[in-house]
DNA sequence: TTCGAAACGTTGTCAGACAACATTTCGAGT
DNA sequence: ACTCGAAATGTTGTCTGACAACGTTTCGAA
C-alpha cells in the first residue's frame, strides 16, 4: 500500500484513495467494528493531503462500509453492502425492462404513489400546492404545443409525493419515476398526442390535483388509482391483475 | 433558501447540508444535467466553508445523484439514484439521533406491506400458506422458548410478500427487512419477552396469517395496519403521525 | 472571418489551525 | 490506598487561505 504514481489513472485522486481503501479493508476481511487508522497516518501512508483522505471516507461512509464518530474514530460498518436497493434490470438492454417486471414494479408504484397521494391530500402546504400548479402549468404548455413533457410528468408526481412531507416517500419516488422515465416516452410522443393520450393523462393529473388541493384524502387515493390504471392501459399492461384494492375504491 | 435559522442538532454539519441540497435537488429542478450552483456559492447560501460543501457533494456523488467535472462545474447525474435506492445512510446513529427519518421509513413500510398483506390474501397458493404456517410455527417455538427470532420475524413479512407473486415486492420486503432487522430486536430480546411485547407481536402475525389464508383481503390489510401500528409503538414511534388511512382500516 | 492564446471561473488538492468530542492519565481529597 | 474530577492527549469536524488542473469564454491578430 503505497502512493505509487501510478495513482493517476483515474483523475481524481480521491477516487482512488477511496477504491485502495475499500480494497484493503475487504482484503484484510476486517471484521465489522474494527478501527482503523486515522487520518493522519492515513495521509503519511497514501501520501496525500487530510483533504482527499477525509473525502475517500466521505464516500465509503456513503457506501456504508464505514462509519465515523467524531473524537473516537472511524470503524467498518455493521453491514457493508446491503444499504441499497435496485431494481433487476437487464444491464444489457438496459433501457428496457422486461413485460412482466415492469408489470411487477408498476404494481409496487401502485401501493407507494396512492398512499403518498392520500397523505399529500392531509399534508400538503401551499408551497406545494404552488410547486404542483407550476409542474401542471408546464405539461398544458406542452400539451397546446405538442411537445415532450416526459419530465413534467415525473416531476409531477415526486411533488406529490413531497408534498407528504416524508423524505423516503420522495426518494422512492424519484428513485422509481427515473426508472419509468423511458416508458412514460409513449404518452408524450407525437402519436401519444394525436391519439389523445397526453390529454388524457393530463386531465387525470388535475384530478389529482384538484382532489389534493381540496385536501379530499380519499378523492386523491382514487384519483390516483385511476390514473396509474389508465397509465398502465396506455403502456399495454392489464391493471386488473394488481388493482387489488378495488373494494375500497369503490365501496 | 438559508440554511442557518434552522439550528441544525445532527452532529454532523456535512450531513444535513447534504440532506437539504439532496432536497433542494429533488424539489426543484429533475432535470438530468443541469447545473447547479457552484460550491463558493453554495459555502454563502448554507453559511459554511467549502470543506463542508465538498464532503456533502461527495456523499451525493457517491449516492450517483451528481457528477462532477474538473474545471466545469458539478451536475444533477443522468439517472438520479442511478438504479440504486438507499433508506439509511448511518446505520450506527439511525435508532437515536434520526428518529424523524425512521418514522418516514416506517411510513413506507406501512404503504407497501399493508397493499402486500391485502394482495397475498388474493393470490397466495397452498405452497405460500405452508411456506408461512412454516415460519410462525418457528416463532412460536421461539416463544415458548423465550429466545430471540429477528431472523424468523423478518422472514414472515418476506413470506407475506413472496405470497403476492411479486417479485418486485418480494424484493423491496426483503431489504426493508434487512434495515429494520436491529430495531425489531427489542420485541425478542429477554425483556420483550418479559413485557408480553414478544407475545403481542405473534398475535398479530397470526392474525394476518388466518387472514390471509381465508383470502380475505380486506381483513388482511387491516390486520398488517394493526400491526405496523403496534410494532411502531414498541419502538416508541407515534403512529398517529403517517397511519393515514385510519378512516379506511376503522371506518 | 477564423483561429489561437490569454483571461477567467470552477473543481481538485494542499497546508495549517482551531473547535468539538472521546479517551486516558494523573493528582487532589477523603 | 482508593475514588473522583480535572487536565492532558488524541481523533474527527470545520474553517481559512492558497495554489494547481482543467473548461469555457473572450478578444486580438493574422
Amino acid at each position: 500500500m503505497n502512493a505509487s504514481p501510478t495513482a493517476k489513472r483515474t483523475s481524481r485522486l480521491s477516487d482512488a484513495v477511496a477504491e485502495q481503501l475499500e480494497r484493503w479493508i475487504t482484503e484484510q476481511h476486517l471484521t465489522s467494528g474494527t478501527q482503523l487508522p486515522t487520518e493522519k497516518s492515513l495521509c503519511e501512508r497514501f501520501g496525500v493531503s487530510r483533504a482527499v483522505i477525509r473525502e475517500a471516507i466521505s464516500r465509503l461512509k456513503a457506501d456504508g462500509c464505514v462509519t465515523t464518530r467524531q473524537g473516537s474514530g472511524a470503524f467498518v460498518a455493521a453491514r457493508p453492502g446491503q444499504g441499497s436497493f435496485r431494481l433487476v434490470r437487464d444491464p444489457e438492454h438496459s433501457s428496457s425492462i422486461m413485460a412482466g417486471e415492469i408489470s411487477d414494479i408498476f404494481e409496487l408504484r401502485y401501493l407507494v404513489e396512492t398512499g403518498a397521494a392520500e397523505r399529500a391530500a392531509l399534508r400538503r402546504t401551499a408551497e406545494d400546492l404552488e410547486r404542483m400548479r407550476a409542474v401542471l402549468a408546464r405539461m398544458q404548455d406542452a400539451l397546446v404545443a405538442q411537445v415532450d413533457a416526459v419530465g413534467d410528468d415525473d416531476a409531477f408526481h415526486v411533488a406529490i409525493a413531497i408534498a407528504t412531507h416524508n423524505l423516503q416517500i420522495a426518494r422512492f419516488q424519484a428513485f422509481m419515476g427515473a426508472q419509468f422515465s423511458d416508458s412514460r416516452a409513449p404518452t408524450w410522443s407525437s402519436d401519444g398526442h394525436r391519439s389523445g393520450r397526453a390529454r388524457e393523462a393530463q386531465a387525470e393529473h388535475v384530478r389529482i390535483f384538484e382532489a389534493i388541493s381540496r385536501s379530499d384524502a380519499k378523492a386523491a387515493r382514487e384519483a390516483a388509482q385511476a390514473h396509474l390504471v389508465s397509465a398502465a392501459r396506455r403502456l399495454g399492461l392489464d391493471p386488473l391483475l394488481w388493482a387489488g384494492d378495488k373494494t375500497e375504491s369503490t365501496r
